[in-house]
DNA sequence: GTATTATCGTTTCATAGCTAACGATTATGA
DNA sequence: TCATAATCGTTAGCTATGAAACGATAATAC
């Protein structure tokens, strides 16, 4: 066990709250752990360079990979408000990443797209992006990588996160 | 493999991005998404109720077990800058959660403690917070969830996260 | 056809979060 | 001693984030 987690337990189980399920308190908070770690690493190494925070990066992949999408769909797939999104693609638009239309049938919908310049500033960071990812889990063999993926599907799956 | 998962590795092999390790790929993903989901859970479901965004939850949950911390080690614990600990202490001692007190030796440095109200509020929110921890890995069994750490901690120590 | 309801994107206003700059303080070194 | 460096917390200025309210539009009901 990693050495603040065992100061924290210690200090938890003295606390008048009744009995805890250390196993759900472990997971939870070493997902978080990791989580939080991958996103400081990957905007510190990787996306400052470009001036992209984590959430405007993968908004910017989701463009890469999807084209045209609503901004509706943005949201649901990054996980984030549809007001946050707006503000979002407004900077991405100012630097000329992406651009907004909105539907000539339903003027309710807008569809975001990737620029040119998008596209080129994706293809060179990916890249780099990628290499930190295969680095953050190369503690782990193969097989283990298979085994938590397929842990975090089922935790997804149950919660439909 | 979840559906969107396979969306976007069937676009992502059609891009120019040279060759893929798909295995760390999916680890990066997944852990992020259970790590949004389950802090969007909360906030929605627990912490909204008492005004607390998850990081100034775990900052009260940081003050509730340490009694008094350096400003300085609640950032390290959070993985936030020393700004946003003095933001978030701000509000928090607003509410009347917390206080803060200069060191009388060494007037650099600064003490936070929890109030009283601060650990009444704990108290009430963190069985509701552990019920929903308890809950959102309801789907894997205990030896499933300790595997999961296991392997989440192997990645922690590898990239001192 | 018209009124109601639902949906979508944006704006507004608050907090959260970062970096960089700053001021105060302590530690170090000549 | 006294100047320089190092460390700490705060502030300023920016983007990110969500909830709530708003306006425009489309779908539905009558």
């Amino acid at each position: 066990m990693l050495e603040e987690e065992k100061d924290t337990i210690n200090r938890l189980s003295k606390m008048p709250l009744g009995s805890l399920d250390l196993d759900a308190v472990s997971v939870v908070t070493n997902i978080y752990r990791v989580a939080q770690g991958l996103r400081n690493k990957m905007e510190r190494e990787v996306l400052s360079k470009y001036g992209l925070s984590w959430t405007s990066f993968s908004i910017l992949y989701d463009l890469s990979i999807w084209k045209a999408i609503e901004t509706k769909k943005l949201a649901e797939s990054a996980a984030v408000s549809k007001a946050t999104i707006s503000n979002i693609t407004k900077t991405l638009e100012k630097k000329e990443l992406c651009y907004r239309k909105t539907d000539t049938r339903d003027r309710r919908i807008t569809y975001v797209m990737i620029t040119a310049k998008g596209i080129q500033v994706m293809e060179e960071l990916y890249p780099e992006f990628h290499k930190r990812e295969v680095e953050i889990v190369s503690g782990l063999t193969v097989n283990e990588q298979k085994s938590v993926t397929e842990l975090l599907r089922k935790v997804i799956r149950k919660n439909q996160f």
